[in-house]
DNA sequence: TTGTATGCGTTATCAT
DNA sequence: ATGATAACGCATACAA
């Protein structure tokens, strides 16, 4: 058939050569002369010719590409509803343009504000260093197995961000590739982990805290039992109250679930406390940002001034936090360094499939900002 | 060998059926006993079996794939630099907290400040609604040939962000694959096309500041010469003057280059025009919000106030416009839209290869803010 | 430095 | 409803 795709033996016969000897200029492995080469570049630019990354991949037995599960936050299955017709029929050409004054006033934007963007950004980085590619899947509900598993068969190796996949989807995956997971630390896993120091962020937070504010009461607001990295934050924040002679409980009191939305009743059912005579502790620290986000809405709303009334402080960095009123106290997570990280550990996995299981631990940034009741750097 | 992964084959034998049965089931095409099914399945997850994506792409001649081509933008090569001792020796694990008091204060993100990271998120949600899966690449220098290539041999198709690619290049890979152009219009190509309404967005930007500002003095800050979007972008202030009674100029008079650095030069050099006597004109339109944003800058350091000395608008919509000081009136492209619509049109033209060349061009969002001496919203 | 032969794991075609 | 068989396009021993 001449709408046929041109094949590297179509290369080899056009340049006079072997199909062995245009593999070799393709895989640049030396050991051809100079003017074979030529006539295959020749050769290979006049057909158009490009190589089969699926008949490379059959035949060498690995693909040069990684995957990047990330999980589907809130915000994101409301996003891109607006349906138009669709591509399919005809030049849909529209012409339009919408005025308005001020445009998405409480927006949460999806990939949970760009949070996984910044990691699809590091590991992109580090795969381009490692000459791989990427592909990146939101592990979406209907049909999630079908699509990990086609993922799974068509790649090198996967990062997945831990609490994606159901335990025996990700078992399946990792009887295939080598998965590394990110962020959460299951322990007894025997996979390799790339995390931060969740612990110890909190902890040098509560510290700040205590030591320069003066603050004695505090309060945990943490995700649903079970979460790995909201575990060890809670073991940072009691660790610092511990070591400050202050009372600690055993365990976090008030519970979200990682989302602004469920923030929001807890931060209604702390001011009808409030109504009730129970006092705000001293600070709320909470186990994410938009945790934190979502009590400082009810708490505007409900005149409760912070840092005034109440400090709050989050863990993430995601750019809402810097861009709230007041701008959010917190710890940073350094995005793009973890899906650098991951990669990196990936590749290294890769290369050594026998190693045994490493776990990599990346620092924090504690963000002092005003809703802890620190100033404004002095201009 | 035993290391060796469970292959369709192995499947077939465990569960006593042909090797096409089981590939019936894995592909759903019906036509399968229930007791066949069944057998199969189990077999399936005993040997932890994972379909080879080489091996289907090579028999069916398609990939699933469809792969991304972005720019890689200024901050881009700065970021991540920060080169650890790599996870390749021993278990790298560093515990640490660093505290800031103001983390990045002027830190332009990379990818564009997540600008293409909303591309990317549209782009996976199309693909996942077709049943694709994505790859995505930023086209680096050193061997951007190679890699692009690469990339065109693994996928069923592409999106090219116009401007990123060598023409050549382009024109190399789409002899393989269908490629959809994003954003940006060569006039002529035979490619499909996605694009915003660039003029009109701008038209009716500088209605809004000649009608309900009653400016009459503009000047187009623009990028440099040759760029599609920019000239289209310039188009639609020049209308919307002439249709004023305005002067316009045939071409812009002031060029940046996209980026905030270089639009500061040219902030500056408006400074000091305005010290030797020249006057600022009633309002500087710029071809994008980095290039408003540096000027800005600029004329806040000089204590020259915006909107009151003069109005300053922008055109994207990135976040750092939202929250910049003043808040940035501009015009808003719909980046996730921009990376859907691009997928849906590239699946439709693979579905139907000899189907004319199609443009699309979406809506844009006029947003007003202080920049243009707008007043917040009534409470 | 170059060529020959074989097999990678699946789909598709054609039978049955 | 199921099976046999032939590609699919390339890499990789191995031979020359």
């Amino acid at each position: 058939m001449p709408g046929d795709l041109p094949t590297l033996r179509d290369v080899a016969d056009l340049a006079g050569v072997s199909p062995t000897t245009v593999s070799r200029v393709i895989n640049r492995s030396g050991f051809v002369s100079a003017g074979a080469r030529a006539a295959i570049k020749r050769a290979i630019d006049e057909l158009g010719y490009v190589p089969s990354a699926s008949a490379r991949g059959l035949a060498s037995r690995h693909t040069g590409l990684v995957g990047l599960c990330l999980p589907v936050v809130e915000a994101d299955a409301g996003l891109l509803h607006s349906r138009s017709s669709g591509p399919g029929q005809g030049a849909p050409v529209c012409e339009t343009v919408r005025t308005v004054v001020e445009a998405q006033p409480d927006a949460i934007f999806s990939w949970g504000g760009m949070y996984f963007g910044e990691v699809v950004r590091g590991a992109e980085f580090a795969a381009w260093e490692a000459g791989l590619a990427i592909t990146v899947a939101m592990t979406r509900s209907p049909d999630l197995e079908a699509r990990v598993l086609n993922m799974a068969g068509r790649v090198d190796g996967m990062v997945v961000v831990s609490g994606t996949l159901p335990g025996d989807l990700l078992e399946h995956v990792a009887r295939r590739v080598p998965v590394v997971l990110l962020t959460g630390l299951s322990p007894g896993s025997a996979h390799d982990r790339v995390t931060v120091s969740n612990a110890e962020g909190v902890e040098r937070l509560v510290d700040h805290l205590v030591t320069d504010h003066g603050i004695t009461t505090f309060e945990y607001v943490g995700a649903s039992t079970g979460t790995p990295d909201d575990d060890e934050r809670f073991r940072g924040f009691r660790r610092a109250l511990l070591r400050a002679g202050l009372a600690a409980p055993e365990a976090p009191r008030l519970r979200g679930d990682w989302e602004r939305g469920r923030a929001r009743e807890i931060g209604e059912e702390l001011v009808a406390g409030l109504r009730r005579g129970e006092a705000l502790p001293g600070a709320l620290v909470c186990c994410n940002d938009n945790t934190a986000l979502g009590l400082l809405d009810v708490f505007a709303a409900h005149g409760i001034r912070v840092p005034d009334d109440v400090v709050i402080t989050g863990f993430d960095g995601i750019e809402a936090a810097r861009t709230a009123t007041p701008p959010l106290t917190t710890v940073e997570q350094p995005m793009a360094e973890l899906g650098r990280a991951a990669v990196e550990v990936l590749t290294a996995r890769i290369a050594v499939p026998a190693r045994r299981p490493v776990t990599m631990s990346l620092p924090v940034t504690v963000a002092i900002r005003a809703s802890c009741g620190a100033h404004p750097p002095a201009g």
